[in-house]
DNA sequence: ACGCCCACGTTCCTATAGGATTTGTGCCAT
DNA sequence: ATGGCACAAATCCTATAGGAACGTGGGCGT
């Protein structure tokens, strides 16, 4: 495939050039996290291969990056599936598991923050507080941007690769719970002040204040999402 | 490839079917856990292919799956290597990381566990006490499985698929590093005690014990660590 | 009509071929 | 001796081909 402008030659540096794989790897994520591939739905090699218009193998290589991320899942021989919609029981265990590592998240990130990161984080909720939150998913879409992105930021800056390599895992999932949930944005006032007070102690630099408020932000993510969508 | 007896033949219910990206995932894995494959080292994809006479194809795609593990690094278009040796820093960092998850899972697991899970785990302790404990890897190598063996089997009793996958990256980089780690064995009795002490806790049932058995465990292994590799 | 069987298409899986890139080596000029 | 260049080998990356398994639909027999 003779790229005519390949991006290395007008950089001239390439420092970190990418290979087809990566494409698609990055095609099937942002698929998946917009809702265009839906739960369940079979993610066929040779079929992504020809919409992407690339041949199986990369296709193969990104697909089996992708099955660590959960959302995902192979059986040998039959191919891969998107993951199947959340049920009640795997929504509390996120939740779970959100409350062991978010609040440790905070309280490291509080302690080691930067000033770049604190202005990231700033943004972030600034963000959150701007972002249009129409009923459609194209309107609320850079609002679920903005949500993730704090909590991913705050990950980032407790400075530990495996925690924030954790906290990636169950990202993905948060992200696609958002979207599949089934409920669109109906707590944003509520979840915007939640934000702001987790901020608001990493602006003070209160270590335990933040990982008090993130522990309250999730519990009543929690809270919410289980009282919206009781039938399951 | 046409083997002469497939094994779905003689089972009748082939159920669930390997495939050769599978067979090269554990090979590759086990070579890492062996310290067969140094780190630092390059894997090569058509020279692992020689090596289990297999096409590149199911070795690239057993890399792919290995790479979130950690335990092996790509760069694009210049290959696959095992992850370097563990910096001080990294140490650190991963204890911090246990720190955060192993005492929820271990107090989780207390709440939850049942007459299996426990029956295993008092295994591995007794696998622990009686493991040959010799200079050479082979000798001590039982020992580390059991090690392995007790918290995992934790994280796996804490019924929470996200704190599993989440403990599994970090159990595959604690391997790593009691290989690599320099240290030998050498503090057998006292770490056997706090496993001990731990499982007392889930037989008694009381999850707070058995989660502040847990921190004092990855703490005194930190302390043990730090005190035995002060050179870097 | 109902069930069985076979042909067909689809898909997964593996091997292989060849182009592109990196790396190592030896030679030459300074 | 050191730095740069050319050439060669190894390696990565992608595409393609073909075998095997699975699902599907139509035709045939009962």
């Amino acid at each position: 495939m003779p790229d005519p402008s390949p991006s290395a030659a007008r950089a001239g540096f390439p420092v970190s050039r990418q290979v087809l794989a990566d494409h698609v790897y990055e095609a099937l994520l942002e698929w998946l996290m917009d809702g265009r591939l839906e739960p369940g739905a079979a993610v066929s090699i040779d079929g992504m291969a020809r919409e992407l218009d690339v041949s199986p193998t990369p296709v193969r290589e990104a697909l089996a990056r992708l099955e660590h991320t959960g959302m995902v899942r192979r059986v040998a021989l039959k191919g891969y599936r998107v993951a199947p919609v959340f049920t009640r029981e795997d929504f509390a265990e996120l939740m779970e598991a959100r409350l062991s590592i978010e609040p440790v998240n905070a309280r490291l990130a509080c302690s080691r923050m930067t000033d770049e990161g604190l202005g990231a984080l700033k943004q972030a909720v600034e963000d959150l507080k701007t972002a249009p939150r129409g009923g459609t998913f194209a309107e609320y879409r850079s609002y679920l941007e903005a949500d993730e992105r704090f909590h991913q930021l705050i990950a980032a800056q407790a400075n530990n690769q495996f925690l924030l390599a954790a906290y990636n895992t169950l990202g993905g999932q948060i992200q696609r719970f958002r979207l599949f949930g089934g409920v669109g944005i109906t707590d944003a006032e509520q979840a915007i002040a939640e934000h702001q007070a987790v901020l608001d102690a990493m602006i003070k630099g209160d270590p335990e204040k933040a990982a008090a408020m993130m522990v309250d932000h999730v519990e009543k993510v929690r809270g919410r999402a289980m009282a919206d969508a009781p039938a399951d």
